[in-house]
DNA sequence: TTGCTTCTCAGGGAAAACCCTGAATTTTCA
DNA sequence: TGAAAATTCAGGGTTTTCCCTGAGAAGCAA
């Protein structure tokens, strides 16, 4: 019997994958939560063997949030799960100890055989996923974006959701209270840290990689 | 007894929805599909009350097809799904023939009682939808976006794409075998049309709302 | 035929973004 | 406590975007 969480801001999804999974009598699910407090206080009452992990949180950087609970909690297996199929994002997961990537298109079986294989301490990598990350690396036509997804700090974080709000750097600056050179430089860092020519990549990046 | 489908490319949602009102004896899910195609099949096999249709089908505009569906079958009432909360495309879903706009994040009670509003006929607005719109309306801060999707011309939606691919006016200029001038020309009006200030505003809402 | 839309192009100017180099101060954490 | 990371700021320059006005040509529909 394997016990497994579930933490997604979409209740939809939760309640989905929950009742999917209520009839299975090989697989129990232990509960589902929206948020990362209910999620932490969940893992400490009741501990899970797989837990399936929204890349997109609100304001929340699942990746991160995945290397995290892999520290705190060294037995559990963290599948991610999201509906975007970037190749650096997987990358970044499965270098931040996810057991799998899932995307939210999977169907039953595919959710299924991957909690099986993560209990088991295996990885499982969707043959949708493999397909891209395949295809990504003989890179045909597309932009070759870094093979990771760098980790921001506070200010570019901030900068970049601002950014993408149409902010221009005079009116970050102020609403910062630092200098446009300043904010200038985040841009620069931001640029070359998430391998964007320039705004568009910035925004197009920032959203499909739900870094905003 | 109401009968309602279900458009979503993602089967998760859809399964999950499926399951969640298997036991309620009064509402029936009489089907799901995570293609057009199976949808307008089933459409005519066993035709429902209710449609939750996804807003951000792949290479689909929601909008357009709400309005497709409405011409095509009268008594069918559309719920849109979307995991985005943006007030345009909220206006342009009642717009276009919607019984109701649900963020993914709503929870069991909320789509019940969305489903059995459109189904008598009435539009069902979840409250935190209707928050958005109302501070939307007042204006505070956000930037007011206009009330509907208004249409791009060829040029218009070539552009934009390869704006959103990065490239820069020069460059589309030299693809599009154009001079730069009519390059800033289509960026002025697609800046207009969309309500953007500048290319992050551009991409976004290319983004959000599937424009390319 | 007239009006509408689309697509094209232009001049000229202001604002914003991007690039390079260099550096001081504070924070964080091993 | 000491090194690394993060944040701050600057000069000075190039490129790109944004804004305004104006306009000709082609296609289409009433």
């Amino acid at each position: 019997m394997i016990h497994f969480g579930i933490l997604d801001d979409h209740p939809l999804v939760v309640e989905g994958l929950l009742s999917l999974f209520k009839t299975n009598p090989e697989i129990l699910a232990g509960w589902g939560t929206t948020t990362l407090a209910d999620c932490e206080k969940k893992m400490l009452e009741s501990p899970v063997d797989v837990l399936l992990l929204d890349i997109h949180l609100d304001q929340l950087d699942g990746i991160k949030l995945c290397r995290d609970f892999r520290m705190r909690f060294p037995a559990l297996q963290i599948l991610m799960l999201t509906s975007y199929a970037e190749p650096p994002l997987i990358k970044a997961a499965f270098q931040n100890g996810a057991a799998g990537y899932l995307l939210k298109n999977a169907g039953y079986r595919e959710i299924q055989e991957a909690i099986t294989t993560a209990r088991s301490g295996r990885r499982y990598v969707q043959p949708q996923v493999q397909e891209i990350l395949l295809s990504s690396s003989m890179g045909f036509g597309q932009t070759p974006r870094l093979a990771y997804i760098p980790t921001l700090t506070q200010r570019e974080q901030e900068v970049l959701t601002l950014i993408v709000n149409e902010m221009t750097t005079q009116e970050i600056a102020d609403k910062l209270f630092v200098t446009t050179k300043t904010v200038e430089t985040h841009r620069t860092n931001l640029l070359q840290k998430l391998g964007a020519r320039n705004v568009a990549g910035l925004v197009k990046i920032a959203l499909e990689k739900g870094l905003v």
